[in-house]
DNA sequence: CATCCACCGGAACTTAGGGTTC
DNA sequence: GAACCCTAAGTTCCGGTGGATG
């Protein structure tokens, strides 16, 4: 959630972001751009970054949407909306989406938009970029872990977004993890509570990953308050360590069924489709198993779970 | 070669649960 | 309160795929 004041180690994904988002200043429809690269790389940090800076310099409105949380077309027209600070009498159902839609443009009639979509790939359908690209006012930041994200989409979607300017975000070398850390710290901890040493352990073992890195010191600034301590000792980061690795799963929001179907696979390592769905049966139960399937797309696209192979080789196996 | 098999996933339909309108 | 509208999730239906089998 936080928004840094300041980003290092980013420039030329700044200034590429920036320079896509000048027309909407004079009023005119930016270029829409496409962040790409493993995670903890700054992507999201950037996009919320400039969205800010036009918000608090220029008065332009934006809007962020986590599409992994909000993946229908429903959810994010009423997120978006939300953002740009619409009140909504309606409720929750029994309102078109459509009709969110009508609002949208009532309301943003006149004016540039800008909303960054993270984890695209997350997207249930892509009728919400046709919809948004068609309105004219609105300038995409799209944001996704794969470079292939956009490929899965219908042809006026990839076409509209063919000019998009693609960013790469890199993973960070272990020494920029490290001076992110220590930027963070200088702001975020009382000085002298952690040594250089500690921060270079942590960026050691995050792979690149700032947010891996980030959260291990949040730990470990935790463990170090609730046991007393004035300073982080080594023994509070190495106690964050695996709760990072390990502990980041996101099995909640997980219903029943899809918290049965990912214990099979996790048990077994590897599962062909056959046995799947016996032992979901045995466990569960009647089930129709098209919507296993449906479960498992569900579990794929929470990246929980990997599919690999087609038809009677396929086999799934925890991601 | 024809047919079977085990599986996938799109499309249309149903249902449950929320709403509104008159 | 009857009639109706909306979404999301689950279900039904089914055609496609490509190796296995007779």
């Amino acid at each position: 959630e936080f928004i840094p004041s300041r980003v290092i180690h980013r420039d030329g994904q700044l200034k590429a972001l920036r320079d896509d988002l000048k027309p909407v200043i004079s009023g005119r429809r930016g270029r829409h751009s496409f962040l790409f690269g493993p995670p903890g790389t700054g992507k999201t940090c950037i996009a919320r970054y400039v969205l800010e800076e036009l918000y608090n310099q220029e008065s332009i409105p934006g809007s962020y949407v986590n599409c992994w949380f909000s993946g229908s077309r429903f959810n994010i027209l009423y997120k978006i909306l939300g953002d740009l600070g619409v009140r909504l009498s309606i409720h929750r159902k029994g309102t078109p989406t459509d009709e969110l839609l009508e609002i949208y443009r009532r309301k943003t009639a006149g004016r540039e938009v800008v909303v960054i979509l993270d984890e695209v790939d997350q997207l249930e359908s892509d009728k919400i970029l046709y919809d948004l690209l068609r309105i004219g006012n609105t300038t995409l930041i799209l944001i996704s872990n794969k470079e292939t994200a956009l490929y899965r989409f219908d042809d006026r979607v990839r076409s509209s977004l063919a000019s998009a300017d693609p960013i790469h975000f890199p993973k960070y070398s272990t020494r920029e993890v490290f001076e992110i850390l220590k930027d963070r710290v200088e702001w975020g901890l009382v000085p002298g509570t952690v040594k250089n040493s500690q921060l270079e352990r942590i960026a050691g073992v995050s792979g690149g990953d700032a947010r891996v890195a980030l959260n291990i010191l949040r730990i470990a600034a935790e463990e170090a308050e609730s046991s007393d301590s004035r300073k982080i000792e080594d023994s509070h980061i190495e106690r964050a360590l695996p709760k990072v690795s390990e502990g980041e799963k996101n099995l909640e929001g997980l219903k029943e069924e899809q918290r049965i179907l990912y214990e099979i696979i996790k048990e077994r390592g590897e599962v062909r489709p056959s046995e799947l769905y016996s032992e979901f049966g045995k466990r569960y139960g009647n089930f129709v198993d098209r919507t296993v399937r449906k479960y498992l797309e569900k579990l794929c696209r929470m990246g929980l779970v990997r599919k690999e192979g087609e038809g009677r080789w396929r086999v799934y196996r925890l991601a």
